[in-house]
RNA sequence: UCCUCGAUAGCUCAACGGUAGAGCGGCCGGCUGUUAACCGGCAGGUUGCAGGUUCGAAUCCUGCUCGAGGAGCCA
């Protein structure tokens, strides 16, 4: 094919009149005798290509009208505006060259069941809404990358490989690592603790595993979670940090992917509420308000996902829970000096029934605490002497929180399941593909 | 681990005790402006597996397998 320029399809309009060469799928085909319709993708968007038995010779029309669903192709033609094409712009072609007919494509344009979707999880991927969401993804990440390095966080990589858990209560994946039992992490924060006090604010951004028997959601086997850990910092400062930061990366996504929700359908109203100051609950005044709606609940109690939900359909933005019982929560967490009791943790949960996206707090900074806090949870402490290392040696408060990408993205995207918001998604029962 | 629901053509579904069908996809043919195009034809099934009830089972019963939603746990 000669020398034009090569165009991706959301750079169309912007050559109207120009002949140009354009590279991708064949999305689907219409035809009508003597002219065919093409539209194509790549991956930025669509184009009509229209194939008339006139523009091309015998041979090309005859290989075009045999194009399968699928198929990869190189079009060369004219842009021209046409009210009739879809998106307003369309391809007049002179040349196709084709890269691959595809064999018959198992995906149709029409509804399918969630089960087929997830064993054709690799083709999925190509449809619209599922590039959509990939592009929302993309700029979530980003913002909440670019967010932590504005503010003079530094990006720490955790170990994925670990040999005892963060926190001993739920399930690990273990692999054999040359004869001795390995973990993969279910968190990096205590590393970033580490970090923390070697490079004041930290975070990390990687993958977490848990083996939990979980099948619901909300949940994934392997997910991604962004972990930010700040030295010198109280419960305020963590909260403080934890609603800017879900407002900045809000702001980002309708800034940038106005179109990805539009086609995802999600209403973008109540996105536009997620500003500060973002209600705050105390664990007391949450059980209160639950116990108002006429739910069973007591003083003790942790939140399961319908108080979450009930709690969360209160507000028109994400809601801050903190101080709840020390019981609720994991060892590493400093008590209220003022109460005992609770400690200094918080979660935030989406609106709209989204439940939980961030968990965090003030971590404990006392030696003697933390040893027993060990032996209350049963935690081997030979596994955790640089933990406790961190408390001898220039112990600060500090405090950090842990974003679940996955359940961010679903809320913003308005996803009814987690497992659209991860490309290829883990599950109870999915290891495949 | 527990509760609920489901499994019929490649896909999405119908048939609910009496000859297993449709739409889409595939193949063949028609149409010079289609919009998940349309029109005609063809191929395509051990109704998840194993038992049982019945003259007769996709349909009713039992067990199993696989899957989905939810609970617990969590991001």
């Amino acid at each position: 094919m000669p020398a034009v320029k090569t165009v991706r399809l959301d750079q169309l309009a912007h050559h109207q009149g120009q002949e140009v060469v354009v590279c991708g799928w064949l999305y689907n085909k219409r035809s009508s005798g003597k002219i065919l319709f093409l539209i194509l993708r790549d991956g930025t968007g669509f184009v009509q290509a229209v194939v008339s038995r006139d523009s091309v010779d015998e041979e090309t029309f005859r290989a075009a009208d045999r194009l399968t669903q699928e198929s990869s192709l190189r079009v060369r033609g004219t842009v021209r505006a046409d009210p009739r094409a879809p998106g307003g712009y369309e391809l007049q072609v002179t040349a196709l060259e084709i890269f691959q007919r595809a064999e018959e494509y198992p995906l149709s344009l029409k509804e399918h069941g969630i089960e087929f979707l997830l064993d054709h999880r690799h083709l999925w991927l190509r449809t619209p809404r599922q590039v959509a969401i990939m592009r929302v993804r993309h700029r979530v990440v980003k913002a909440c990358r670019d967010f932590l390095d504005e503010r003079g966080f530094v990006l720490v990589d955790a170990p994925i490989l670990t040999g005892a858990a963060c926190e001993g209560t739920t399930t690990l994946f273990r692999t054999d690592y040359f004869g001795r039992s390995a973990y993969l992490t279910q968190s990096g924060q205590l590393y970033m603790e580490a970090a923390a006090m070697a490079l004041g604010k930290v975070y990390c951004f990687g993958p977490a595993f848990r083996a939990e028997k979980s099948k619901t959601r909300r949940h994934l086997m392997e997910f991604w979670m962004v972990e930010p850990e700040m030295a010198f910092a109280d419960l305020e400062d963590c909260i403080s940090l934890a609603e800017e930061m879900l407002t900045v990366v809000t702001e980002e996504v309708l800034r940038h992917c106005r179109s990805e929700l539009e086609l995802l359908g999600r209403k973008l109203e109540p996105l536009t509420h997620v500003k500060p100051p973002f209600p705050r609950l105390s664990y007391d005044q949450a059980v209160q308000l639950l116990q108002a709606k006429g739910r069973q609940f007591e003083w003790g109690d942790d939140f399961g996902a319908p108080e979450e939900t009930l709690i969360s359909l209160e507000f028109d933005r994400p809601v801050v829970v903190h101080r709840y019982p020390a019981a609720c929560k994991a060892f590493y967490m400093e008590p209220d000096p003022q109460r005992p009791e609770v400690v200094l943790a918080m979660d935030v949960l989406a609106p709209e029934g989204y439940g939980e996206i961030i968990g965090g707090g003030q971590r404990l900074a006392g030696s003697e605490l933390l040893v027993s806090k060990f032996r209350e949870h049963h935690l081997p402490e030979e596994a955790y002497r640089w933990y406790l290392d961190l408390r001898r040696f220039g112990s600060v408060p500090h405090s950090g929180f842990g974003l679940g990408i996955e359940r961010l993205l679903a809320w913003i995207c308005g996803l009814r399941h987690v497992r659209e918001a991860i490309p290829f998604p883990r599950m109870l029962n999915r290891l495949y593909p």
